[in-house]
Parts: structure tokens; C-alpha cells; sequence
DNA sequence: GGCACGTGTGCAACTAGTTGCATAGGGGTC
DNA sequence: GACCCCTATGCAACTAGTTGCACACGTGCC
């Protein structure tokens, strides 16, 4: 269970209120652990009461009052106590491997179509990510700590995007 | 949702009892849609009352008696209705993503030591599907229909593994 | 003035999946 | 005989996450 995790991570460069994390995770983190506002204020709510994060509401002109919160030394030890477990190997799961794998029973067209579509779409996210690996760090042998981190994580992004876009070319063309 | 999808297509292949399934998914389709006994066997039940498939109790000499599912026309439509239906891009959720970028905030050579055991098991693994691919398919560019979809699927899991040990090993390699 | 949209928090109901356990017989082994 | 593992099905309780909606206020547009 990472995503109370991952919003340590997020809590410790910055303390932000609940819909301010929802956007940053549409932004980055969030491309490796996605996750809704909801889903968030409930999580963020029981890291108050489980006493990794405290929170402060301020007062905003012109704008709603915003719940802010900020990672406690509990917090900071629950996140390197985690970091210190072993994660097991992911599960793959993957919806259009199943579709491949059940072409035969259906209209393949329309799978076929499908796939194209998502190659589109993976294109389009592996050129953002590059873009942003060029934009923020244009100097990769540079980096240490933090940074190195993020951008190694970045990397991740767009091996995976290859991956993706590899695979579903190898489907499309061994049916074209 | 899948598993109900994945199990059509399994049962599609030959009609098959809960745990068989279970075995069934450990060997093979599990590798791309995971699922536990219990959850198949909830999906199962679920199918019959929708009448996708339909359920026949079989005895066993010397083993206790089980319930044989087979997939029903209505099954059959469900699964090629789904078949044209689109899925969008699966969201990449990865724990050791939000502890890669979490590293400066504990113990990073505990990190390291996951890292190097999870390339060591995703090699692994990737050693046994390419065996798979080498023994239940020599000659990949003759097949057609679905033999050719099983195989790309599983070229699909090839692929996967070779990012994750490429991914990895970039992280390992950055911190050496 | 009305409407759409953005900021901000949150509830309620639901779905999917996990964890732990129960039951009940068969086979092997020490 | 006690113990463990395998086949086979399943319940109960829980966790994680999704979907849809509500409310309250401010800003901009036409």
C-alpha cells in the first residue's frame, strides 16, 4: 500500500493541502502512482489520526479555506521505515492482453483499432516525458541525490512507454 | 474489469472448475491478469447468475466432487461485445517507482539490495517465459489466429521483463 | 442576471480484490 | 496415530479504490 507513501514523499518537498496534491500527482508522481482527490482526502485523513502528518487550515482571499499538511517525525520515520521493507516483483495486469489473447472469439477490427489508438497515446505521453527529461534535466551524468532519483524515475516513464509502444506495433504488424 | 473476461476466455479454451482456474492462471493467463481462488471463485458464481455460463457438478473417484463451468451462448456475445468495447491506457502503478523517488528519505542501500533481488527475479522470469516461447512456439512467423495471439501475449510478458531489468538496472548502476 | 468553471472539502454507495479461516475427505510419512 | 499436504469449495471481514454527487464561494463571460 504505497499511496499514503507516496504522498509522504510529496508532504516532505512540499506541505500542501488535499486538492493541491491531487493536481502535483496529475503532474508527476502521479504518472507512477496515480490517484483521485477522493481518494486522497480519505488517506490524507487517516494519516492525521495515525499522527504522520499534521494539519492547519488557512485562510485564503477569495478562495476557500484549504486544510494544510505537514509531515511529522512519526511521518518522516513511518516513510523510512517503508523504504527499508522489501516490495515484491509487480503484478502485470494488463486489460489488452487479455483482449489479444481473446481476438478469436470477437471482432479483431475493432481491437485492432483499438491498439492503434493506444500507440497514438503512448507516443504522445513518451514525447512528454521526454520532453520534460530534457526541459528539467538536460544534464543527466550530473545528478545526485534527489534529483538523480526523480529523474531515474522519469526514465522509468519513458522505458515503460517503449515497452508499450514495442509491443503493440509487434500485435498490429504480425496481424497487418 | 477483466477477470470475468479472462475467465471466459479460459473457459472458452475447455470447460474448467474454480480451481483449475486458479491453476490455470498461475501457469499461463495469470502472468498478464493475476487472481486468487477466492476472487475467481466469487466471479464465478456472479457469471452463472448472469447466465454467461452455466455450472455441472461432477464427481471424483477419491477426490472431493467439483462444479464444471461452461461458457453459455450469452458468455460467448458478453465476451465478443467486450471484445469491441475500448480500453484506455493502463495507469503504470509501481511501489518501488515511489520508493526510488522516496530513497533520500531513508535507507537507500536497504533500496539497492531490493532492486538487485527483484532484477534477479525478473530474469529469472524472463528466462522461463523465453523457454516457453522457444518450446511451445519454434516457429513463431507461421502462426495465425490464436495461437498467434497466446504468443504474443506472451512475447507481451518477454518485453515486460526486459524493461524492468533495464529499468532497474539503469537505477543500480546510477547509485553504484 | 444567468451560467459555466475553478477552488476547496467531503459523504455515500459501490466494486474489486486480499487475508484469514472453515470444512471435509484422501494420501503419504515418520 | 499424529501430522502435513493436496483437492475442492466457500464465508467473513477487511482494504483500496472508483463513481457520483453535494455544498459553498469567487471569477469571468455573454
Amino acid at each position: 500500500m504505497a499511496l499514503e507513501h507516496a504522498l509522504l514523499v510529496a508532504l516532505s518537498e512540499r506541505p500542501a493541502a488535499g486538492l493541491e496534491l491531487a493536481h502535483r500527482f496529475d503532474r508527476s508522481i502521479g504518472f507512477f502512482w496515480s490517484a483521485t482527490h477522493q481518494q486522497i482526502y480519505k488517506v490524507l485523513r487517516r494519516m492525521e489520526t495515525d499522527g504522520w502528518v499534521t494539519a492547519e487550515t488557512v485562510l485564503q482571499t477569495g478562495r476557500p479555506e484549504k486544510r494544510e499538511y505537514t509531515v511529522t517525525d512519526v511521518g518522516h520515520q513511518a516513510l523510512a521505515d517503508w523504504i527499508s521493507t522489501t516490495t515484491p516483483r509487480a503484478g502485470f495486469r494488463s486489460e489488452i492482453a487479455v483482449k489479444m489473447r481473446a481476438a478469436s472469439y470477437g471482432d479483431r477490427g475493432a481491437l485492432l483499432a483499438n491498439i492503434a489508438e493506444l500507440i497514438a497515446d503512448h507516443r504522445v505521453r513518451q514525447g512528454h516525458y521526454e520532453a520534460m527529461a530534457a526541459r528539467d534535466y538536460p544534464d543527466p551524468d550530473q545528478l545526485t541525490g534527489q534529483p538523480l532519483d526523480t529523474y531515474l524515475v522519469l526514465r522509468g516513464g519513458i522505458l515503460q512507454e517503449t515497452f508499450w509502444i514495442a509491443w503493440l506495433t509487434e500485435y498490429l504488424e504480425a496481424h497487418a
